[in-house]
DNA sequence: ACATATAGATAGGAATCCTATTTATCCGTC
DNA sequence: GACGGATAAATAGGATTCCTATCTATATGT
């Protein structure tokens, strides 16, 4: 009898091309969203990036950090929102080489307006179960760790390296977690991936944090 | 006590934030693969995808619709291909209006280099356990067959639509599905999403399978 | 045949994205 | 306090992606 191990691609790889399937969906519904607003995914990124951060505006370095392209590449698209109003470049109050670039109403209302929109995405995730829809943020948000501590993302506002965050804090099964930020419990449904509280721990307690969270998931070497 | 519920964004949508956050390394990825064989992320994946097709050829407008982009870019793409001698366009069989895009040699020699690139997602991946894996592997495919089902991506390869899928055809946990094309027991973890040998089963046949394969998901309206 | 639909190419233009380089500022050290 | 190496961002230059709109040629149905 045939052996499925030999005839397939190892799991990992075949699950990069099914994250690339869905990849390029992403983008088509970025491009329908974003380009009502009158602007393209790359711009509808950056902007809701910055609505997000706080009202002193961010360095075009984390904007690329974020973006996961170079530097003259962020100054692009920065200008080009620039251009359309949606951003304003100001002066950095700490470094005078730095600029801080802010979103400006008429950006924020662009990011709202681009909110609004429904994605064939956003259907699609829809359709799995609850549980899934949990099982799925819990795997992501693992992954997103892991390419955190590789260096392949840029710091991630998420529970496990927050300072606020107290995991299995409860015995309840539904509401397990703890946030001292907010002072409530939550589940495995409510964990955050970008937290405007967040506030990173220090890297010893984000460790200990995660091994009491998510034991069962080794720590890449 | 606050309450996460209304805190946070749907569950959906933090999801799909955390795919985005997912898509940018898997482009930073492609990147650095692609451009070792001196071409970009666009190109690879018309060559890849040309690859694991047959050797009739595909359309400029199956390109397209793989890419998730409009007839004339993937047009581009072709051009900047065969004008690196990666892919040759040839007549198609059966429509003269039609031509066929099929990889040279060279073409196959750059995949198979892209393709042995150690990627910062491969790593990633790695890092969650195989019951992790699997358990994503499932989650994965029940959204590409949602997003085929929405129209949102053409006609995917995967098991769950061939005519070869015997779903929980044996007793066994571990292997409780059957491929009639090889003949052989297989469990969650070696199911493909883009099998070369995929045969599509009629629609209702269809639909029959995946009641049995996964009843938990409900099927999009 | 004739109208309509479809495959792909072409035209035109905005943006993305890279590498390499330049300018200005910061910062630790002598 | 000046000097030299890092760092933030801009600039230059160029290939490509990506769109919409349109054009040509072939297919297809009545």
């Amino acid at each position: 009898m045939a052996d499925f191990e030999t005839l397939s691609e190892p799991l990992p790889r075949r699950l990069r091309d099914g994250l690339e399937r869905l990849a390029t969906v992403l983008k088509a519904d970025q491009w329908s969203a974003a380009s009502a607003a009158g602007l393209n995914p790359t711009q509808s990124l950056v902007l809701s990036y910055l609505a997000g951060r706080g009202a002193s505006g961010m360095r075009v370095k984390e904007v690329a950090a974020h973006l996961g392209v170079t530097q003259p590449t962020a100054t692009d698209s920065v200008n080009a929102l620039e251009r359309k109003g949606l951003v304003r470049k100001g002066a950095d109050a700490d470094d005078a080489r730095a600029i801080a670039v802010r979103v400006t109403t008429a950006g924020r209302a662009a990011v709202k307006a681009i909110g609004l929109t429904a994605m064939a995405t956003d259907r699609a995730l829809a359709t799995l179960t609850h549980g899934e829809q949990a099982d799925m943020l819990l795997l992501v948000i693992k992954l997103i760790r892991s390419l955190q501590i590789a260096g392949a993302l840029p710091d991630q506002r998420i529970c496990a390296t927050c300072k606020y965050f107290q995991p299995h804090a409860h015995a309840s099964a539904d509401k397990p977690h703890h946030c001292n930020f907010v002072n409530a419990a939550f589940g495995a449904r409510h964990l955050r991936l970008d937290c405007a509280e967040h506030e990173p721990a220090e890297p010893s307690v984000q460790a200990e944090a995660w091994r009491r969270f998510a034991p069962e998931t080794s720590t890449p070497s």
